[in-house]
DNA sequence: TGTAACGGAATGAACATTCATTCCATTCCC
DNA sequence: GGGAATGGAATGAATGTTCATTCCGTTACA
């Protein structure tokens, strides 16, 4: 079990990607025709205004939410007409789905790149904590914006998908330290809800009483949450 | 200081109720007139709709969120009109804060209710957790709704109020067990953070694997999260 | 000049809210 | 006691607004 956890590990942040199955690209993602696409190289790609695009989405999904939000709205904030919006996602759901996936997999990349197998479980849980530390301060609101989604109904069965291959890799983590006694026994679910809610919980504390994280706090947090959770 | 908390706990339960200061009782939350209300005793009261409607609308904005949900839904689930709705209350806005202080105030008196201000804080910290744990247990959907509403735009100043009420009683709590020694040093902001955000974590795990949490988890849980908080 | 990208007014659907009407429990009058 | 009158509660079709999406005239580029 230990062995298969770690090896299901190795190349954790790989795995996140789509799986190449059948009917997996035509989904939803993209749009009739991508704008230009022009040149290999040089010319700045058009798709700045995608980027601008999603990036105003995402910050008005976080602060409004996703029914709260007018896509004129968006449209305003990236500096665009509301039709271009159109000529790169297919819908107003299929944009939430887009911003949700490259957010998830962008955190899922900085959180488990070359993650150290062999390394005993104090090791793995400080650098995961530090990492997903240093993601949330710096894509606050992309954070924010992953736990606001985190089950929303409007998100189809790919989005999901990629929520779901991510908990699984946790779980194979946890599952392995267990076994090898250094994490308490218990449903691995509920341990993983436990870290990860303390970690959201900190965020929130701080994002509701208008204070930045440090450094410090970060330090202090994964201390007691290690201990919360070493065998 | 310890001795400020405790006197500001002694009372926890009845301090969540709205200050009677100016301009307090206006708000948004009665309807112009409020129906029947006739009988001294007997007649069963007409608040039975007015309940329907905010049960209705409280399950609804768990399952879709305020804005996916539109108000004639609510009136159907309800099993009253559409316009019965407006009789009870102002507007859908004034629903939702409606609900939010009847939930934050029901949580607030079973989790406060003859807080023990003498014990140990090893026994505090069990009180409060199983005690939440009962109230999201017994009433999941409304532990859910607040969670989901913890920071929305929709909310006005005074259900904000009855909010930052709860959340400075318990740090006075913490503050007070962190000059005693008992509790960790540091931002108690960040603490109480960490366990709410762990307790929610757990119910999420639990909601997300769609699995019922039993007393056991919540024990476990408990455990791990005073030896996170612990000095 | 021709082609593709763009903007933003136009469109139709869905929404929150209103209001003219119905319903019914109670009161009043004989 | 019985039948008519009363008025507040309830209703749901109607209303005006807002929204996601489309459409087409304009612009930028090759």
């Amino acid at each position: 079990m230990t062995l298969a956890a770690d090896a299901k590990t190795r190349h954790a942040a790989r795995q996140l990607e789509r799986t190449p199955g059948p009917a997996a690209s035509s989904a939803s993602g993209e749009p009739p025709a991508r704008p230009s696409q022009t040149a290999i190289a040089g010319k700045r790609p058009a798709t700045d205004k995608r980027e601008a695009i999603m990036t105003a989405a995402l910050e008005l999904f976080v602060e409004r939410g996703f029914f709260g939000t007018a896509v004129p709205e968006i449209a305003d904030r990236a500096g665009v007409g509301a039709g271009t919006i159109y000529r790169y996602f297919e819908s107003k759901e299929a944009l939430v789905n887009a911003i949700y996936r490259e957010q998830k997999l962008a955190f899922g990349h900085v959180v488990l790149a070359d993650f150290p197998v062999t390394a005993v479980t104090r090791e793995q849980f400080r650098l995961l904590w530090m990492r997903m530390a240093k993601f949330a301060t710096l894509h606050r609101s992309s954070f924010v914006f992953l736990e606001l989604h985190h089950h929303a109904r409007y998100l189809d069965a790919e989005s999901r998908a990629v929520e779901q291959r991510m908990t699984a890799l946790f779980t194979h983590v946890v599952i392995g330290a267990q076994a090898r006694g250094e994490l308490k026994p218990g449903d691995p679910g509920v341990l993983m809800g436990l870290v990860m809610g303390a970690f959201v919980g900190v965020i929130r504390s701080c994002v509701d009483a208008d204070r930045t994280i440090g450094e410090a706090d970060w330090k202090l947090a994964e201390q007691c949450m290690w201990e919360a959770v070493r065998a």
